[in-house]
DNA sequence: TCACTAATGTACGAACTAGTACGTTAGCTA
DNA sequence: TAGCTAACGTACTAGTTCGTACATTAGTGA
């Protein structure tokens, strides 16, 4: 997600809104990420760009508010890959198959964006409340979910009552559990969640939950 | 799991060890739920409490000492009640599922220990690594479960190839993520996971999903 | 009952930290 | 090319925050 590029500099002072901006933007989610909220500073910030602290004021009013455009930016990623989905050629269990590991691959991609939605919600999620761009948008993952199981019960596949909010959520906490719980897990019992040779285990783990959820035979 | 019962005060300074520790960890507990690490004020605590700072550093030494102490605590109280369970004389469908409820109950019984777990996630588990009470210490239900699924495959009614640990994330996972997570996954889809109402449509639904994922028909 | 120590309280300081007042300049436009 | 403004830098402050030096006393054991 690191979005500059070109360290050009010539000796005098360049001007770029659209960089400095965007270089704080990612010098602060990594120091969010790293630190939370309260832990992050502002004086690390800037100190870590190539300006100073008074361009995150000057650009974002304030600590709270470069927080809320990091979030913005970071749900943005997601919103983008689900967008850039194509499982309409797929058949049900396949696609929600393929759902559910795009989830599982970009979580693992970006810990520092489950960082942060766990630093939000220790926030009770106020700056997403407060945030025009990102209250209640939803997500395109739920279209896209609430079309693979109304066809997926259609054709007799799928037996489970569930709705689209509610399998979302059950794909989100297995991937989001694996990275944001990664440290506590694997220093109470052990295991490496994110190790890369279980990969493969965990991301068919994650599969063969939800499809079998979604197939179990209810006629008991 | 607040520790402190009377709180009798007769005028004079009274003296009391065991009280005053406990009740630090009890303002302590819900101070570093409520703000982090980072967020909480060691002189909020302090004036929250009948004693003053000085008495935290003459008990726990330090900030990052009483967050571990507060940890340890809070850890104590899931172990307890995982050791308290008994599944014996329960099939391993039913046993499974009873598990999973303690898990379920225990949770969103204490979201304040949901967001320390966050918290110490924040932080790489360092606190839990630091610590003689925590480290690699394991957790009862895995024990638990390793019999379950052992009576279970024996039966053949199980037929995952899953081993405990991964079981036990699994089921972690949607407890977890459900309490920690609520408030971005309120305010983004407009959906309350801990509604009273929910709760045990929430309840069943990490039963059955256990429970398919573990009978599922792997023939196929 | 006397002395000793664990337990407690007070007051303070050094370092940090978010935010800002004020000054400067690059680069565009008329 | 003159001047205007968005973009940028410096230096500072008011308030906070962790931690501690020092003083005090309740309760216990000899």
């Amino acid at each position: 997600m690191t979005s500059v590029e070109e360290p050009a500099r010539t000796g005098g002072r360049i001007r770029d809104a659209a960089r400095t901006r965007a270089e704080i933007l990612d010098v602060a989610t990594k120091e969010f990420a790293r630190a939370g909220l309260a832990g992050a500073r502002v004086d690390e910030i800037a100190a870590l760009t190539r300006t100073t602290k008074r361009m995150i004021y000057y650009y974002f009013g304030g600590k709270e508010q470069l927080f809320t455009a990091v979030l913005e930016r970071a749900y943005s990623v997601i919103r983008q890959a689900e967008q850039d989905l194509d499982v309409e050629h797929l058949d049900p269990v396949a696609a929600i198959r393929r759902l559910a590991e795009l989830t599982f691959d970009h979580h693992e991609a970006h810990p520092d964006f489950i960082r942060l939605v766990s630093i939000e919600n220790i926030h009770e999620a106020e700056h997403i409340a407060a945030s025009e761009q990102l209250g209640k948008i939803g997500s395109p993952a739920l279209e896209v979910i609430h079309r693979i199981l109304e066809s997926g019960r259609k054709s007799g596949l799928f037996t489970a009552d569930v709705d689209a909010v509610d399998l979302h959520a059950m794909i989100s906490s297995f991937c989001f559990f694996r990275v944001a719980n990664r440290h506590t897990f694997g220093a109470l019992f052990g295991r490496d969640l994110t190790a890369p040779d279980q990969r493969e285990h965990y991301r068919a783990m994650l599969g063969d939950m939800v499809i079998a959820y979604l197939t179990a035979d209810r006629t008991a």
